[in-house]
DNA sequence: ATCATATAAAACCATTTGGTTTCACTTTCT
DNA sequence: AGAAAGTGAAACCAAATGGTTTTATATGAT
């Protein structure tokens, strides 16, 4: 295993909230390690396994910078979301059947 | 708790594979337990629970009908998922900077 | 050379997750 | 009434998850 290791499912890797805000974070600049854990209660070693988990969904990259580690966002992945949120709201073809026939607001 | 117990966040619910095939199949349409666990190698008891996940992340809907319970879809918290995503690809406003900025295809 | 910084890797731990099996309950069918 | 069908709820279990702490390693600064 030359790099990212094994292939994680995007839902899965999006699915803890402290990833999500991470990549968040990354959205605006690349940052190393230090500084993002910077943003979060925990420790910056449960902040570093955050961001192996992001790269094995290929989300976040990373690079060697001196004795830093510097990661980045790679949102591609992100494109799997929206298909899927398609299947059931896709506005290009009208609604999606389901969508078109379910009732408005029925509370139970 | 009268219904459907406390919240739940909508990205765990959708991480696992399972719970995102139950949303397809019944964006076809309503259907009881026992028939949709018969789409999968698990129990029916699995199924119940992977509904129940569902049914707290407010994406599925549950009424009983006689013997049966039925379920049937409620996507509305997708758009969560769209909002997420949007974050980093919005089109709306041509590209989000980070993917404007971002050179094409550097792989490492 | 030495020391501080930044990360990596490993061991460990509690909780959650995704599954099972078992038992009880309600509804439908004969 | 009695049996079958469909579900609900509970107990249980192995593995994954999200944290921690500790130890080691490489780089940069003095």
């Amino acid at each position: 295993m030359l790099q990212t290791a094994q292939k994680r499912d995007v839902f899965q890797a999006v699915a803890d909230p402290t990833r999500r805000e991470i990549l968040k974070l990354l959205a605006e600049k690349e940052l190393p390690i230090s500084e993002i854990s910077a943003h979060f209660p925990m420790s910056r070693t449960a902040v570093a396994k955050h961001l192996q988990v992001l790269a094995e969904a290929e989300l976040v990259r990373g690079r060697k910078k001196g004795r830093e580690k510097i990661y980045w966002l790679h949102p591609e992945p992100l494109t799997e979301l929206r298909e899927f949120y398609e299947l059931f709201w896709s506005n290009k073809l009208s609604k999606h059947k389901y969508v078109l026939e379910s009732d408005p607001d029925n509370e139970y």
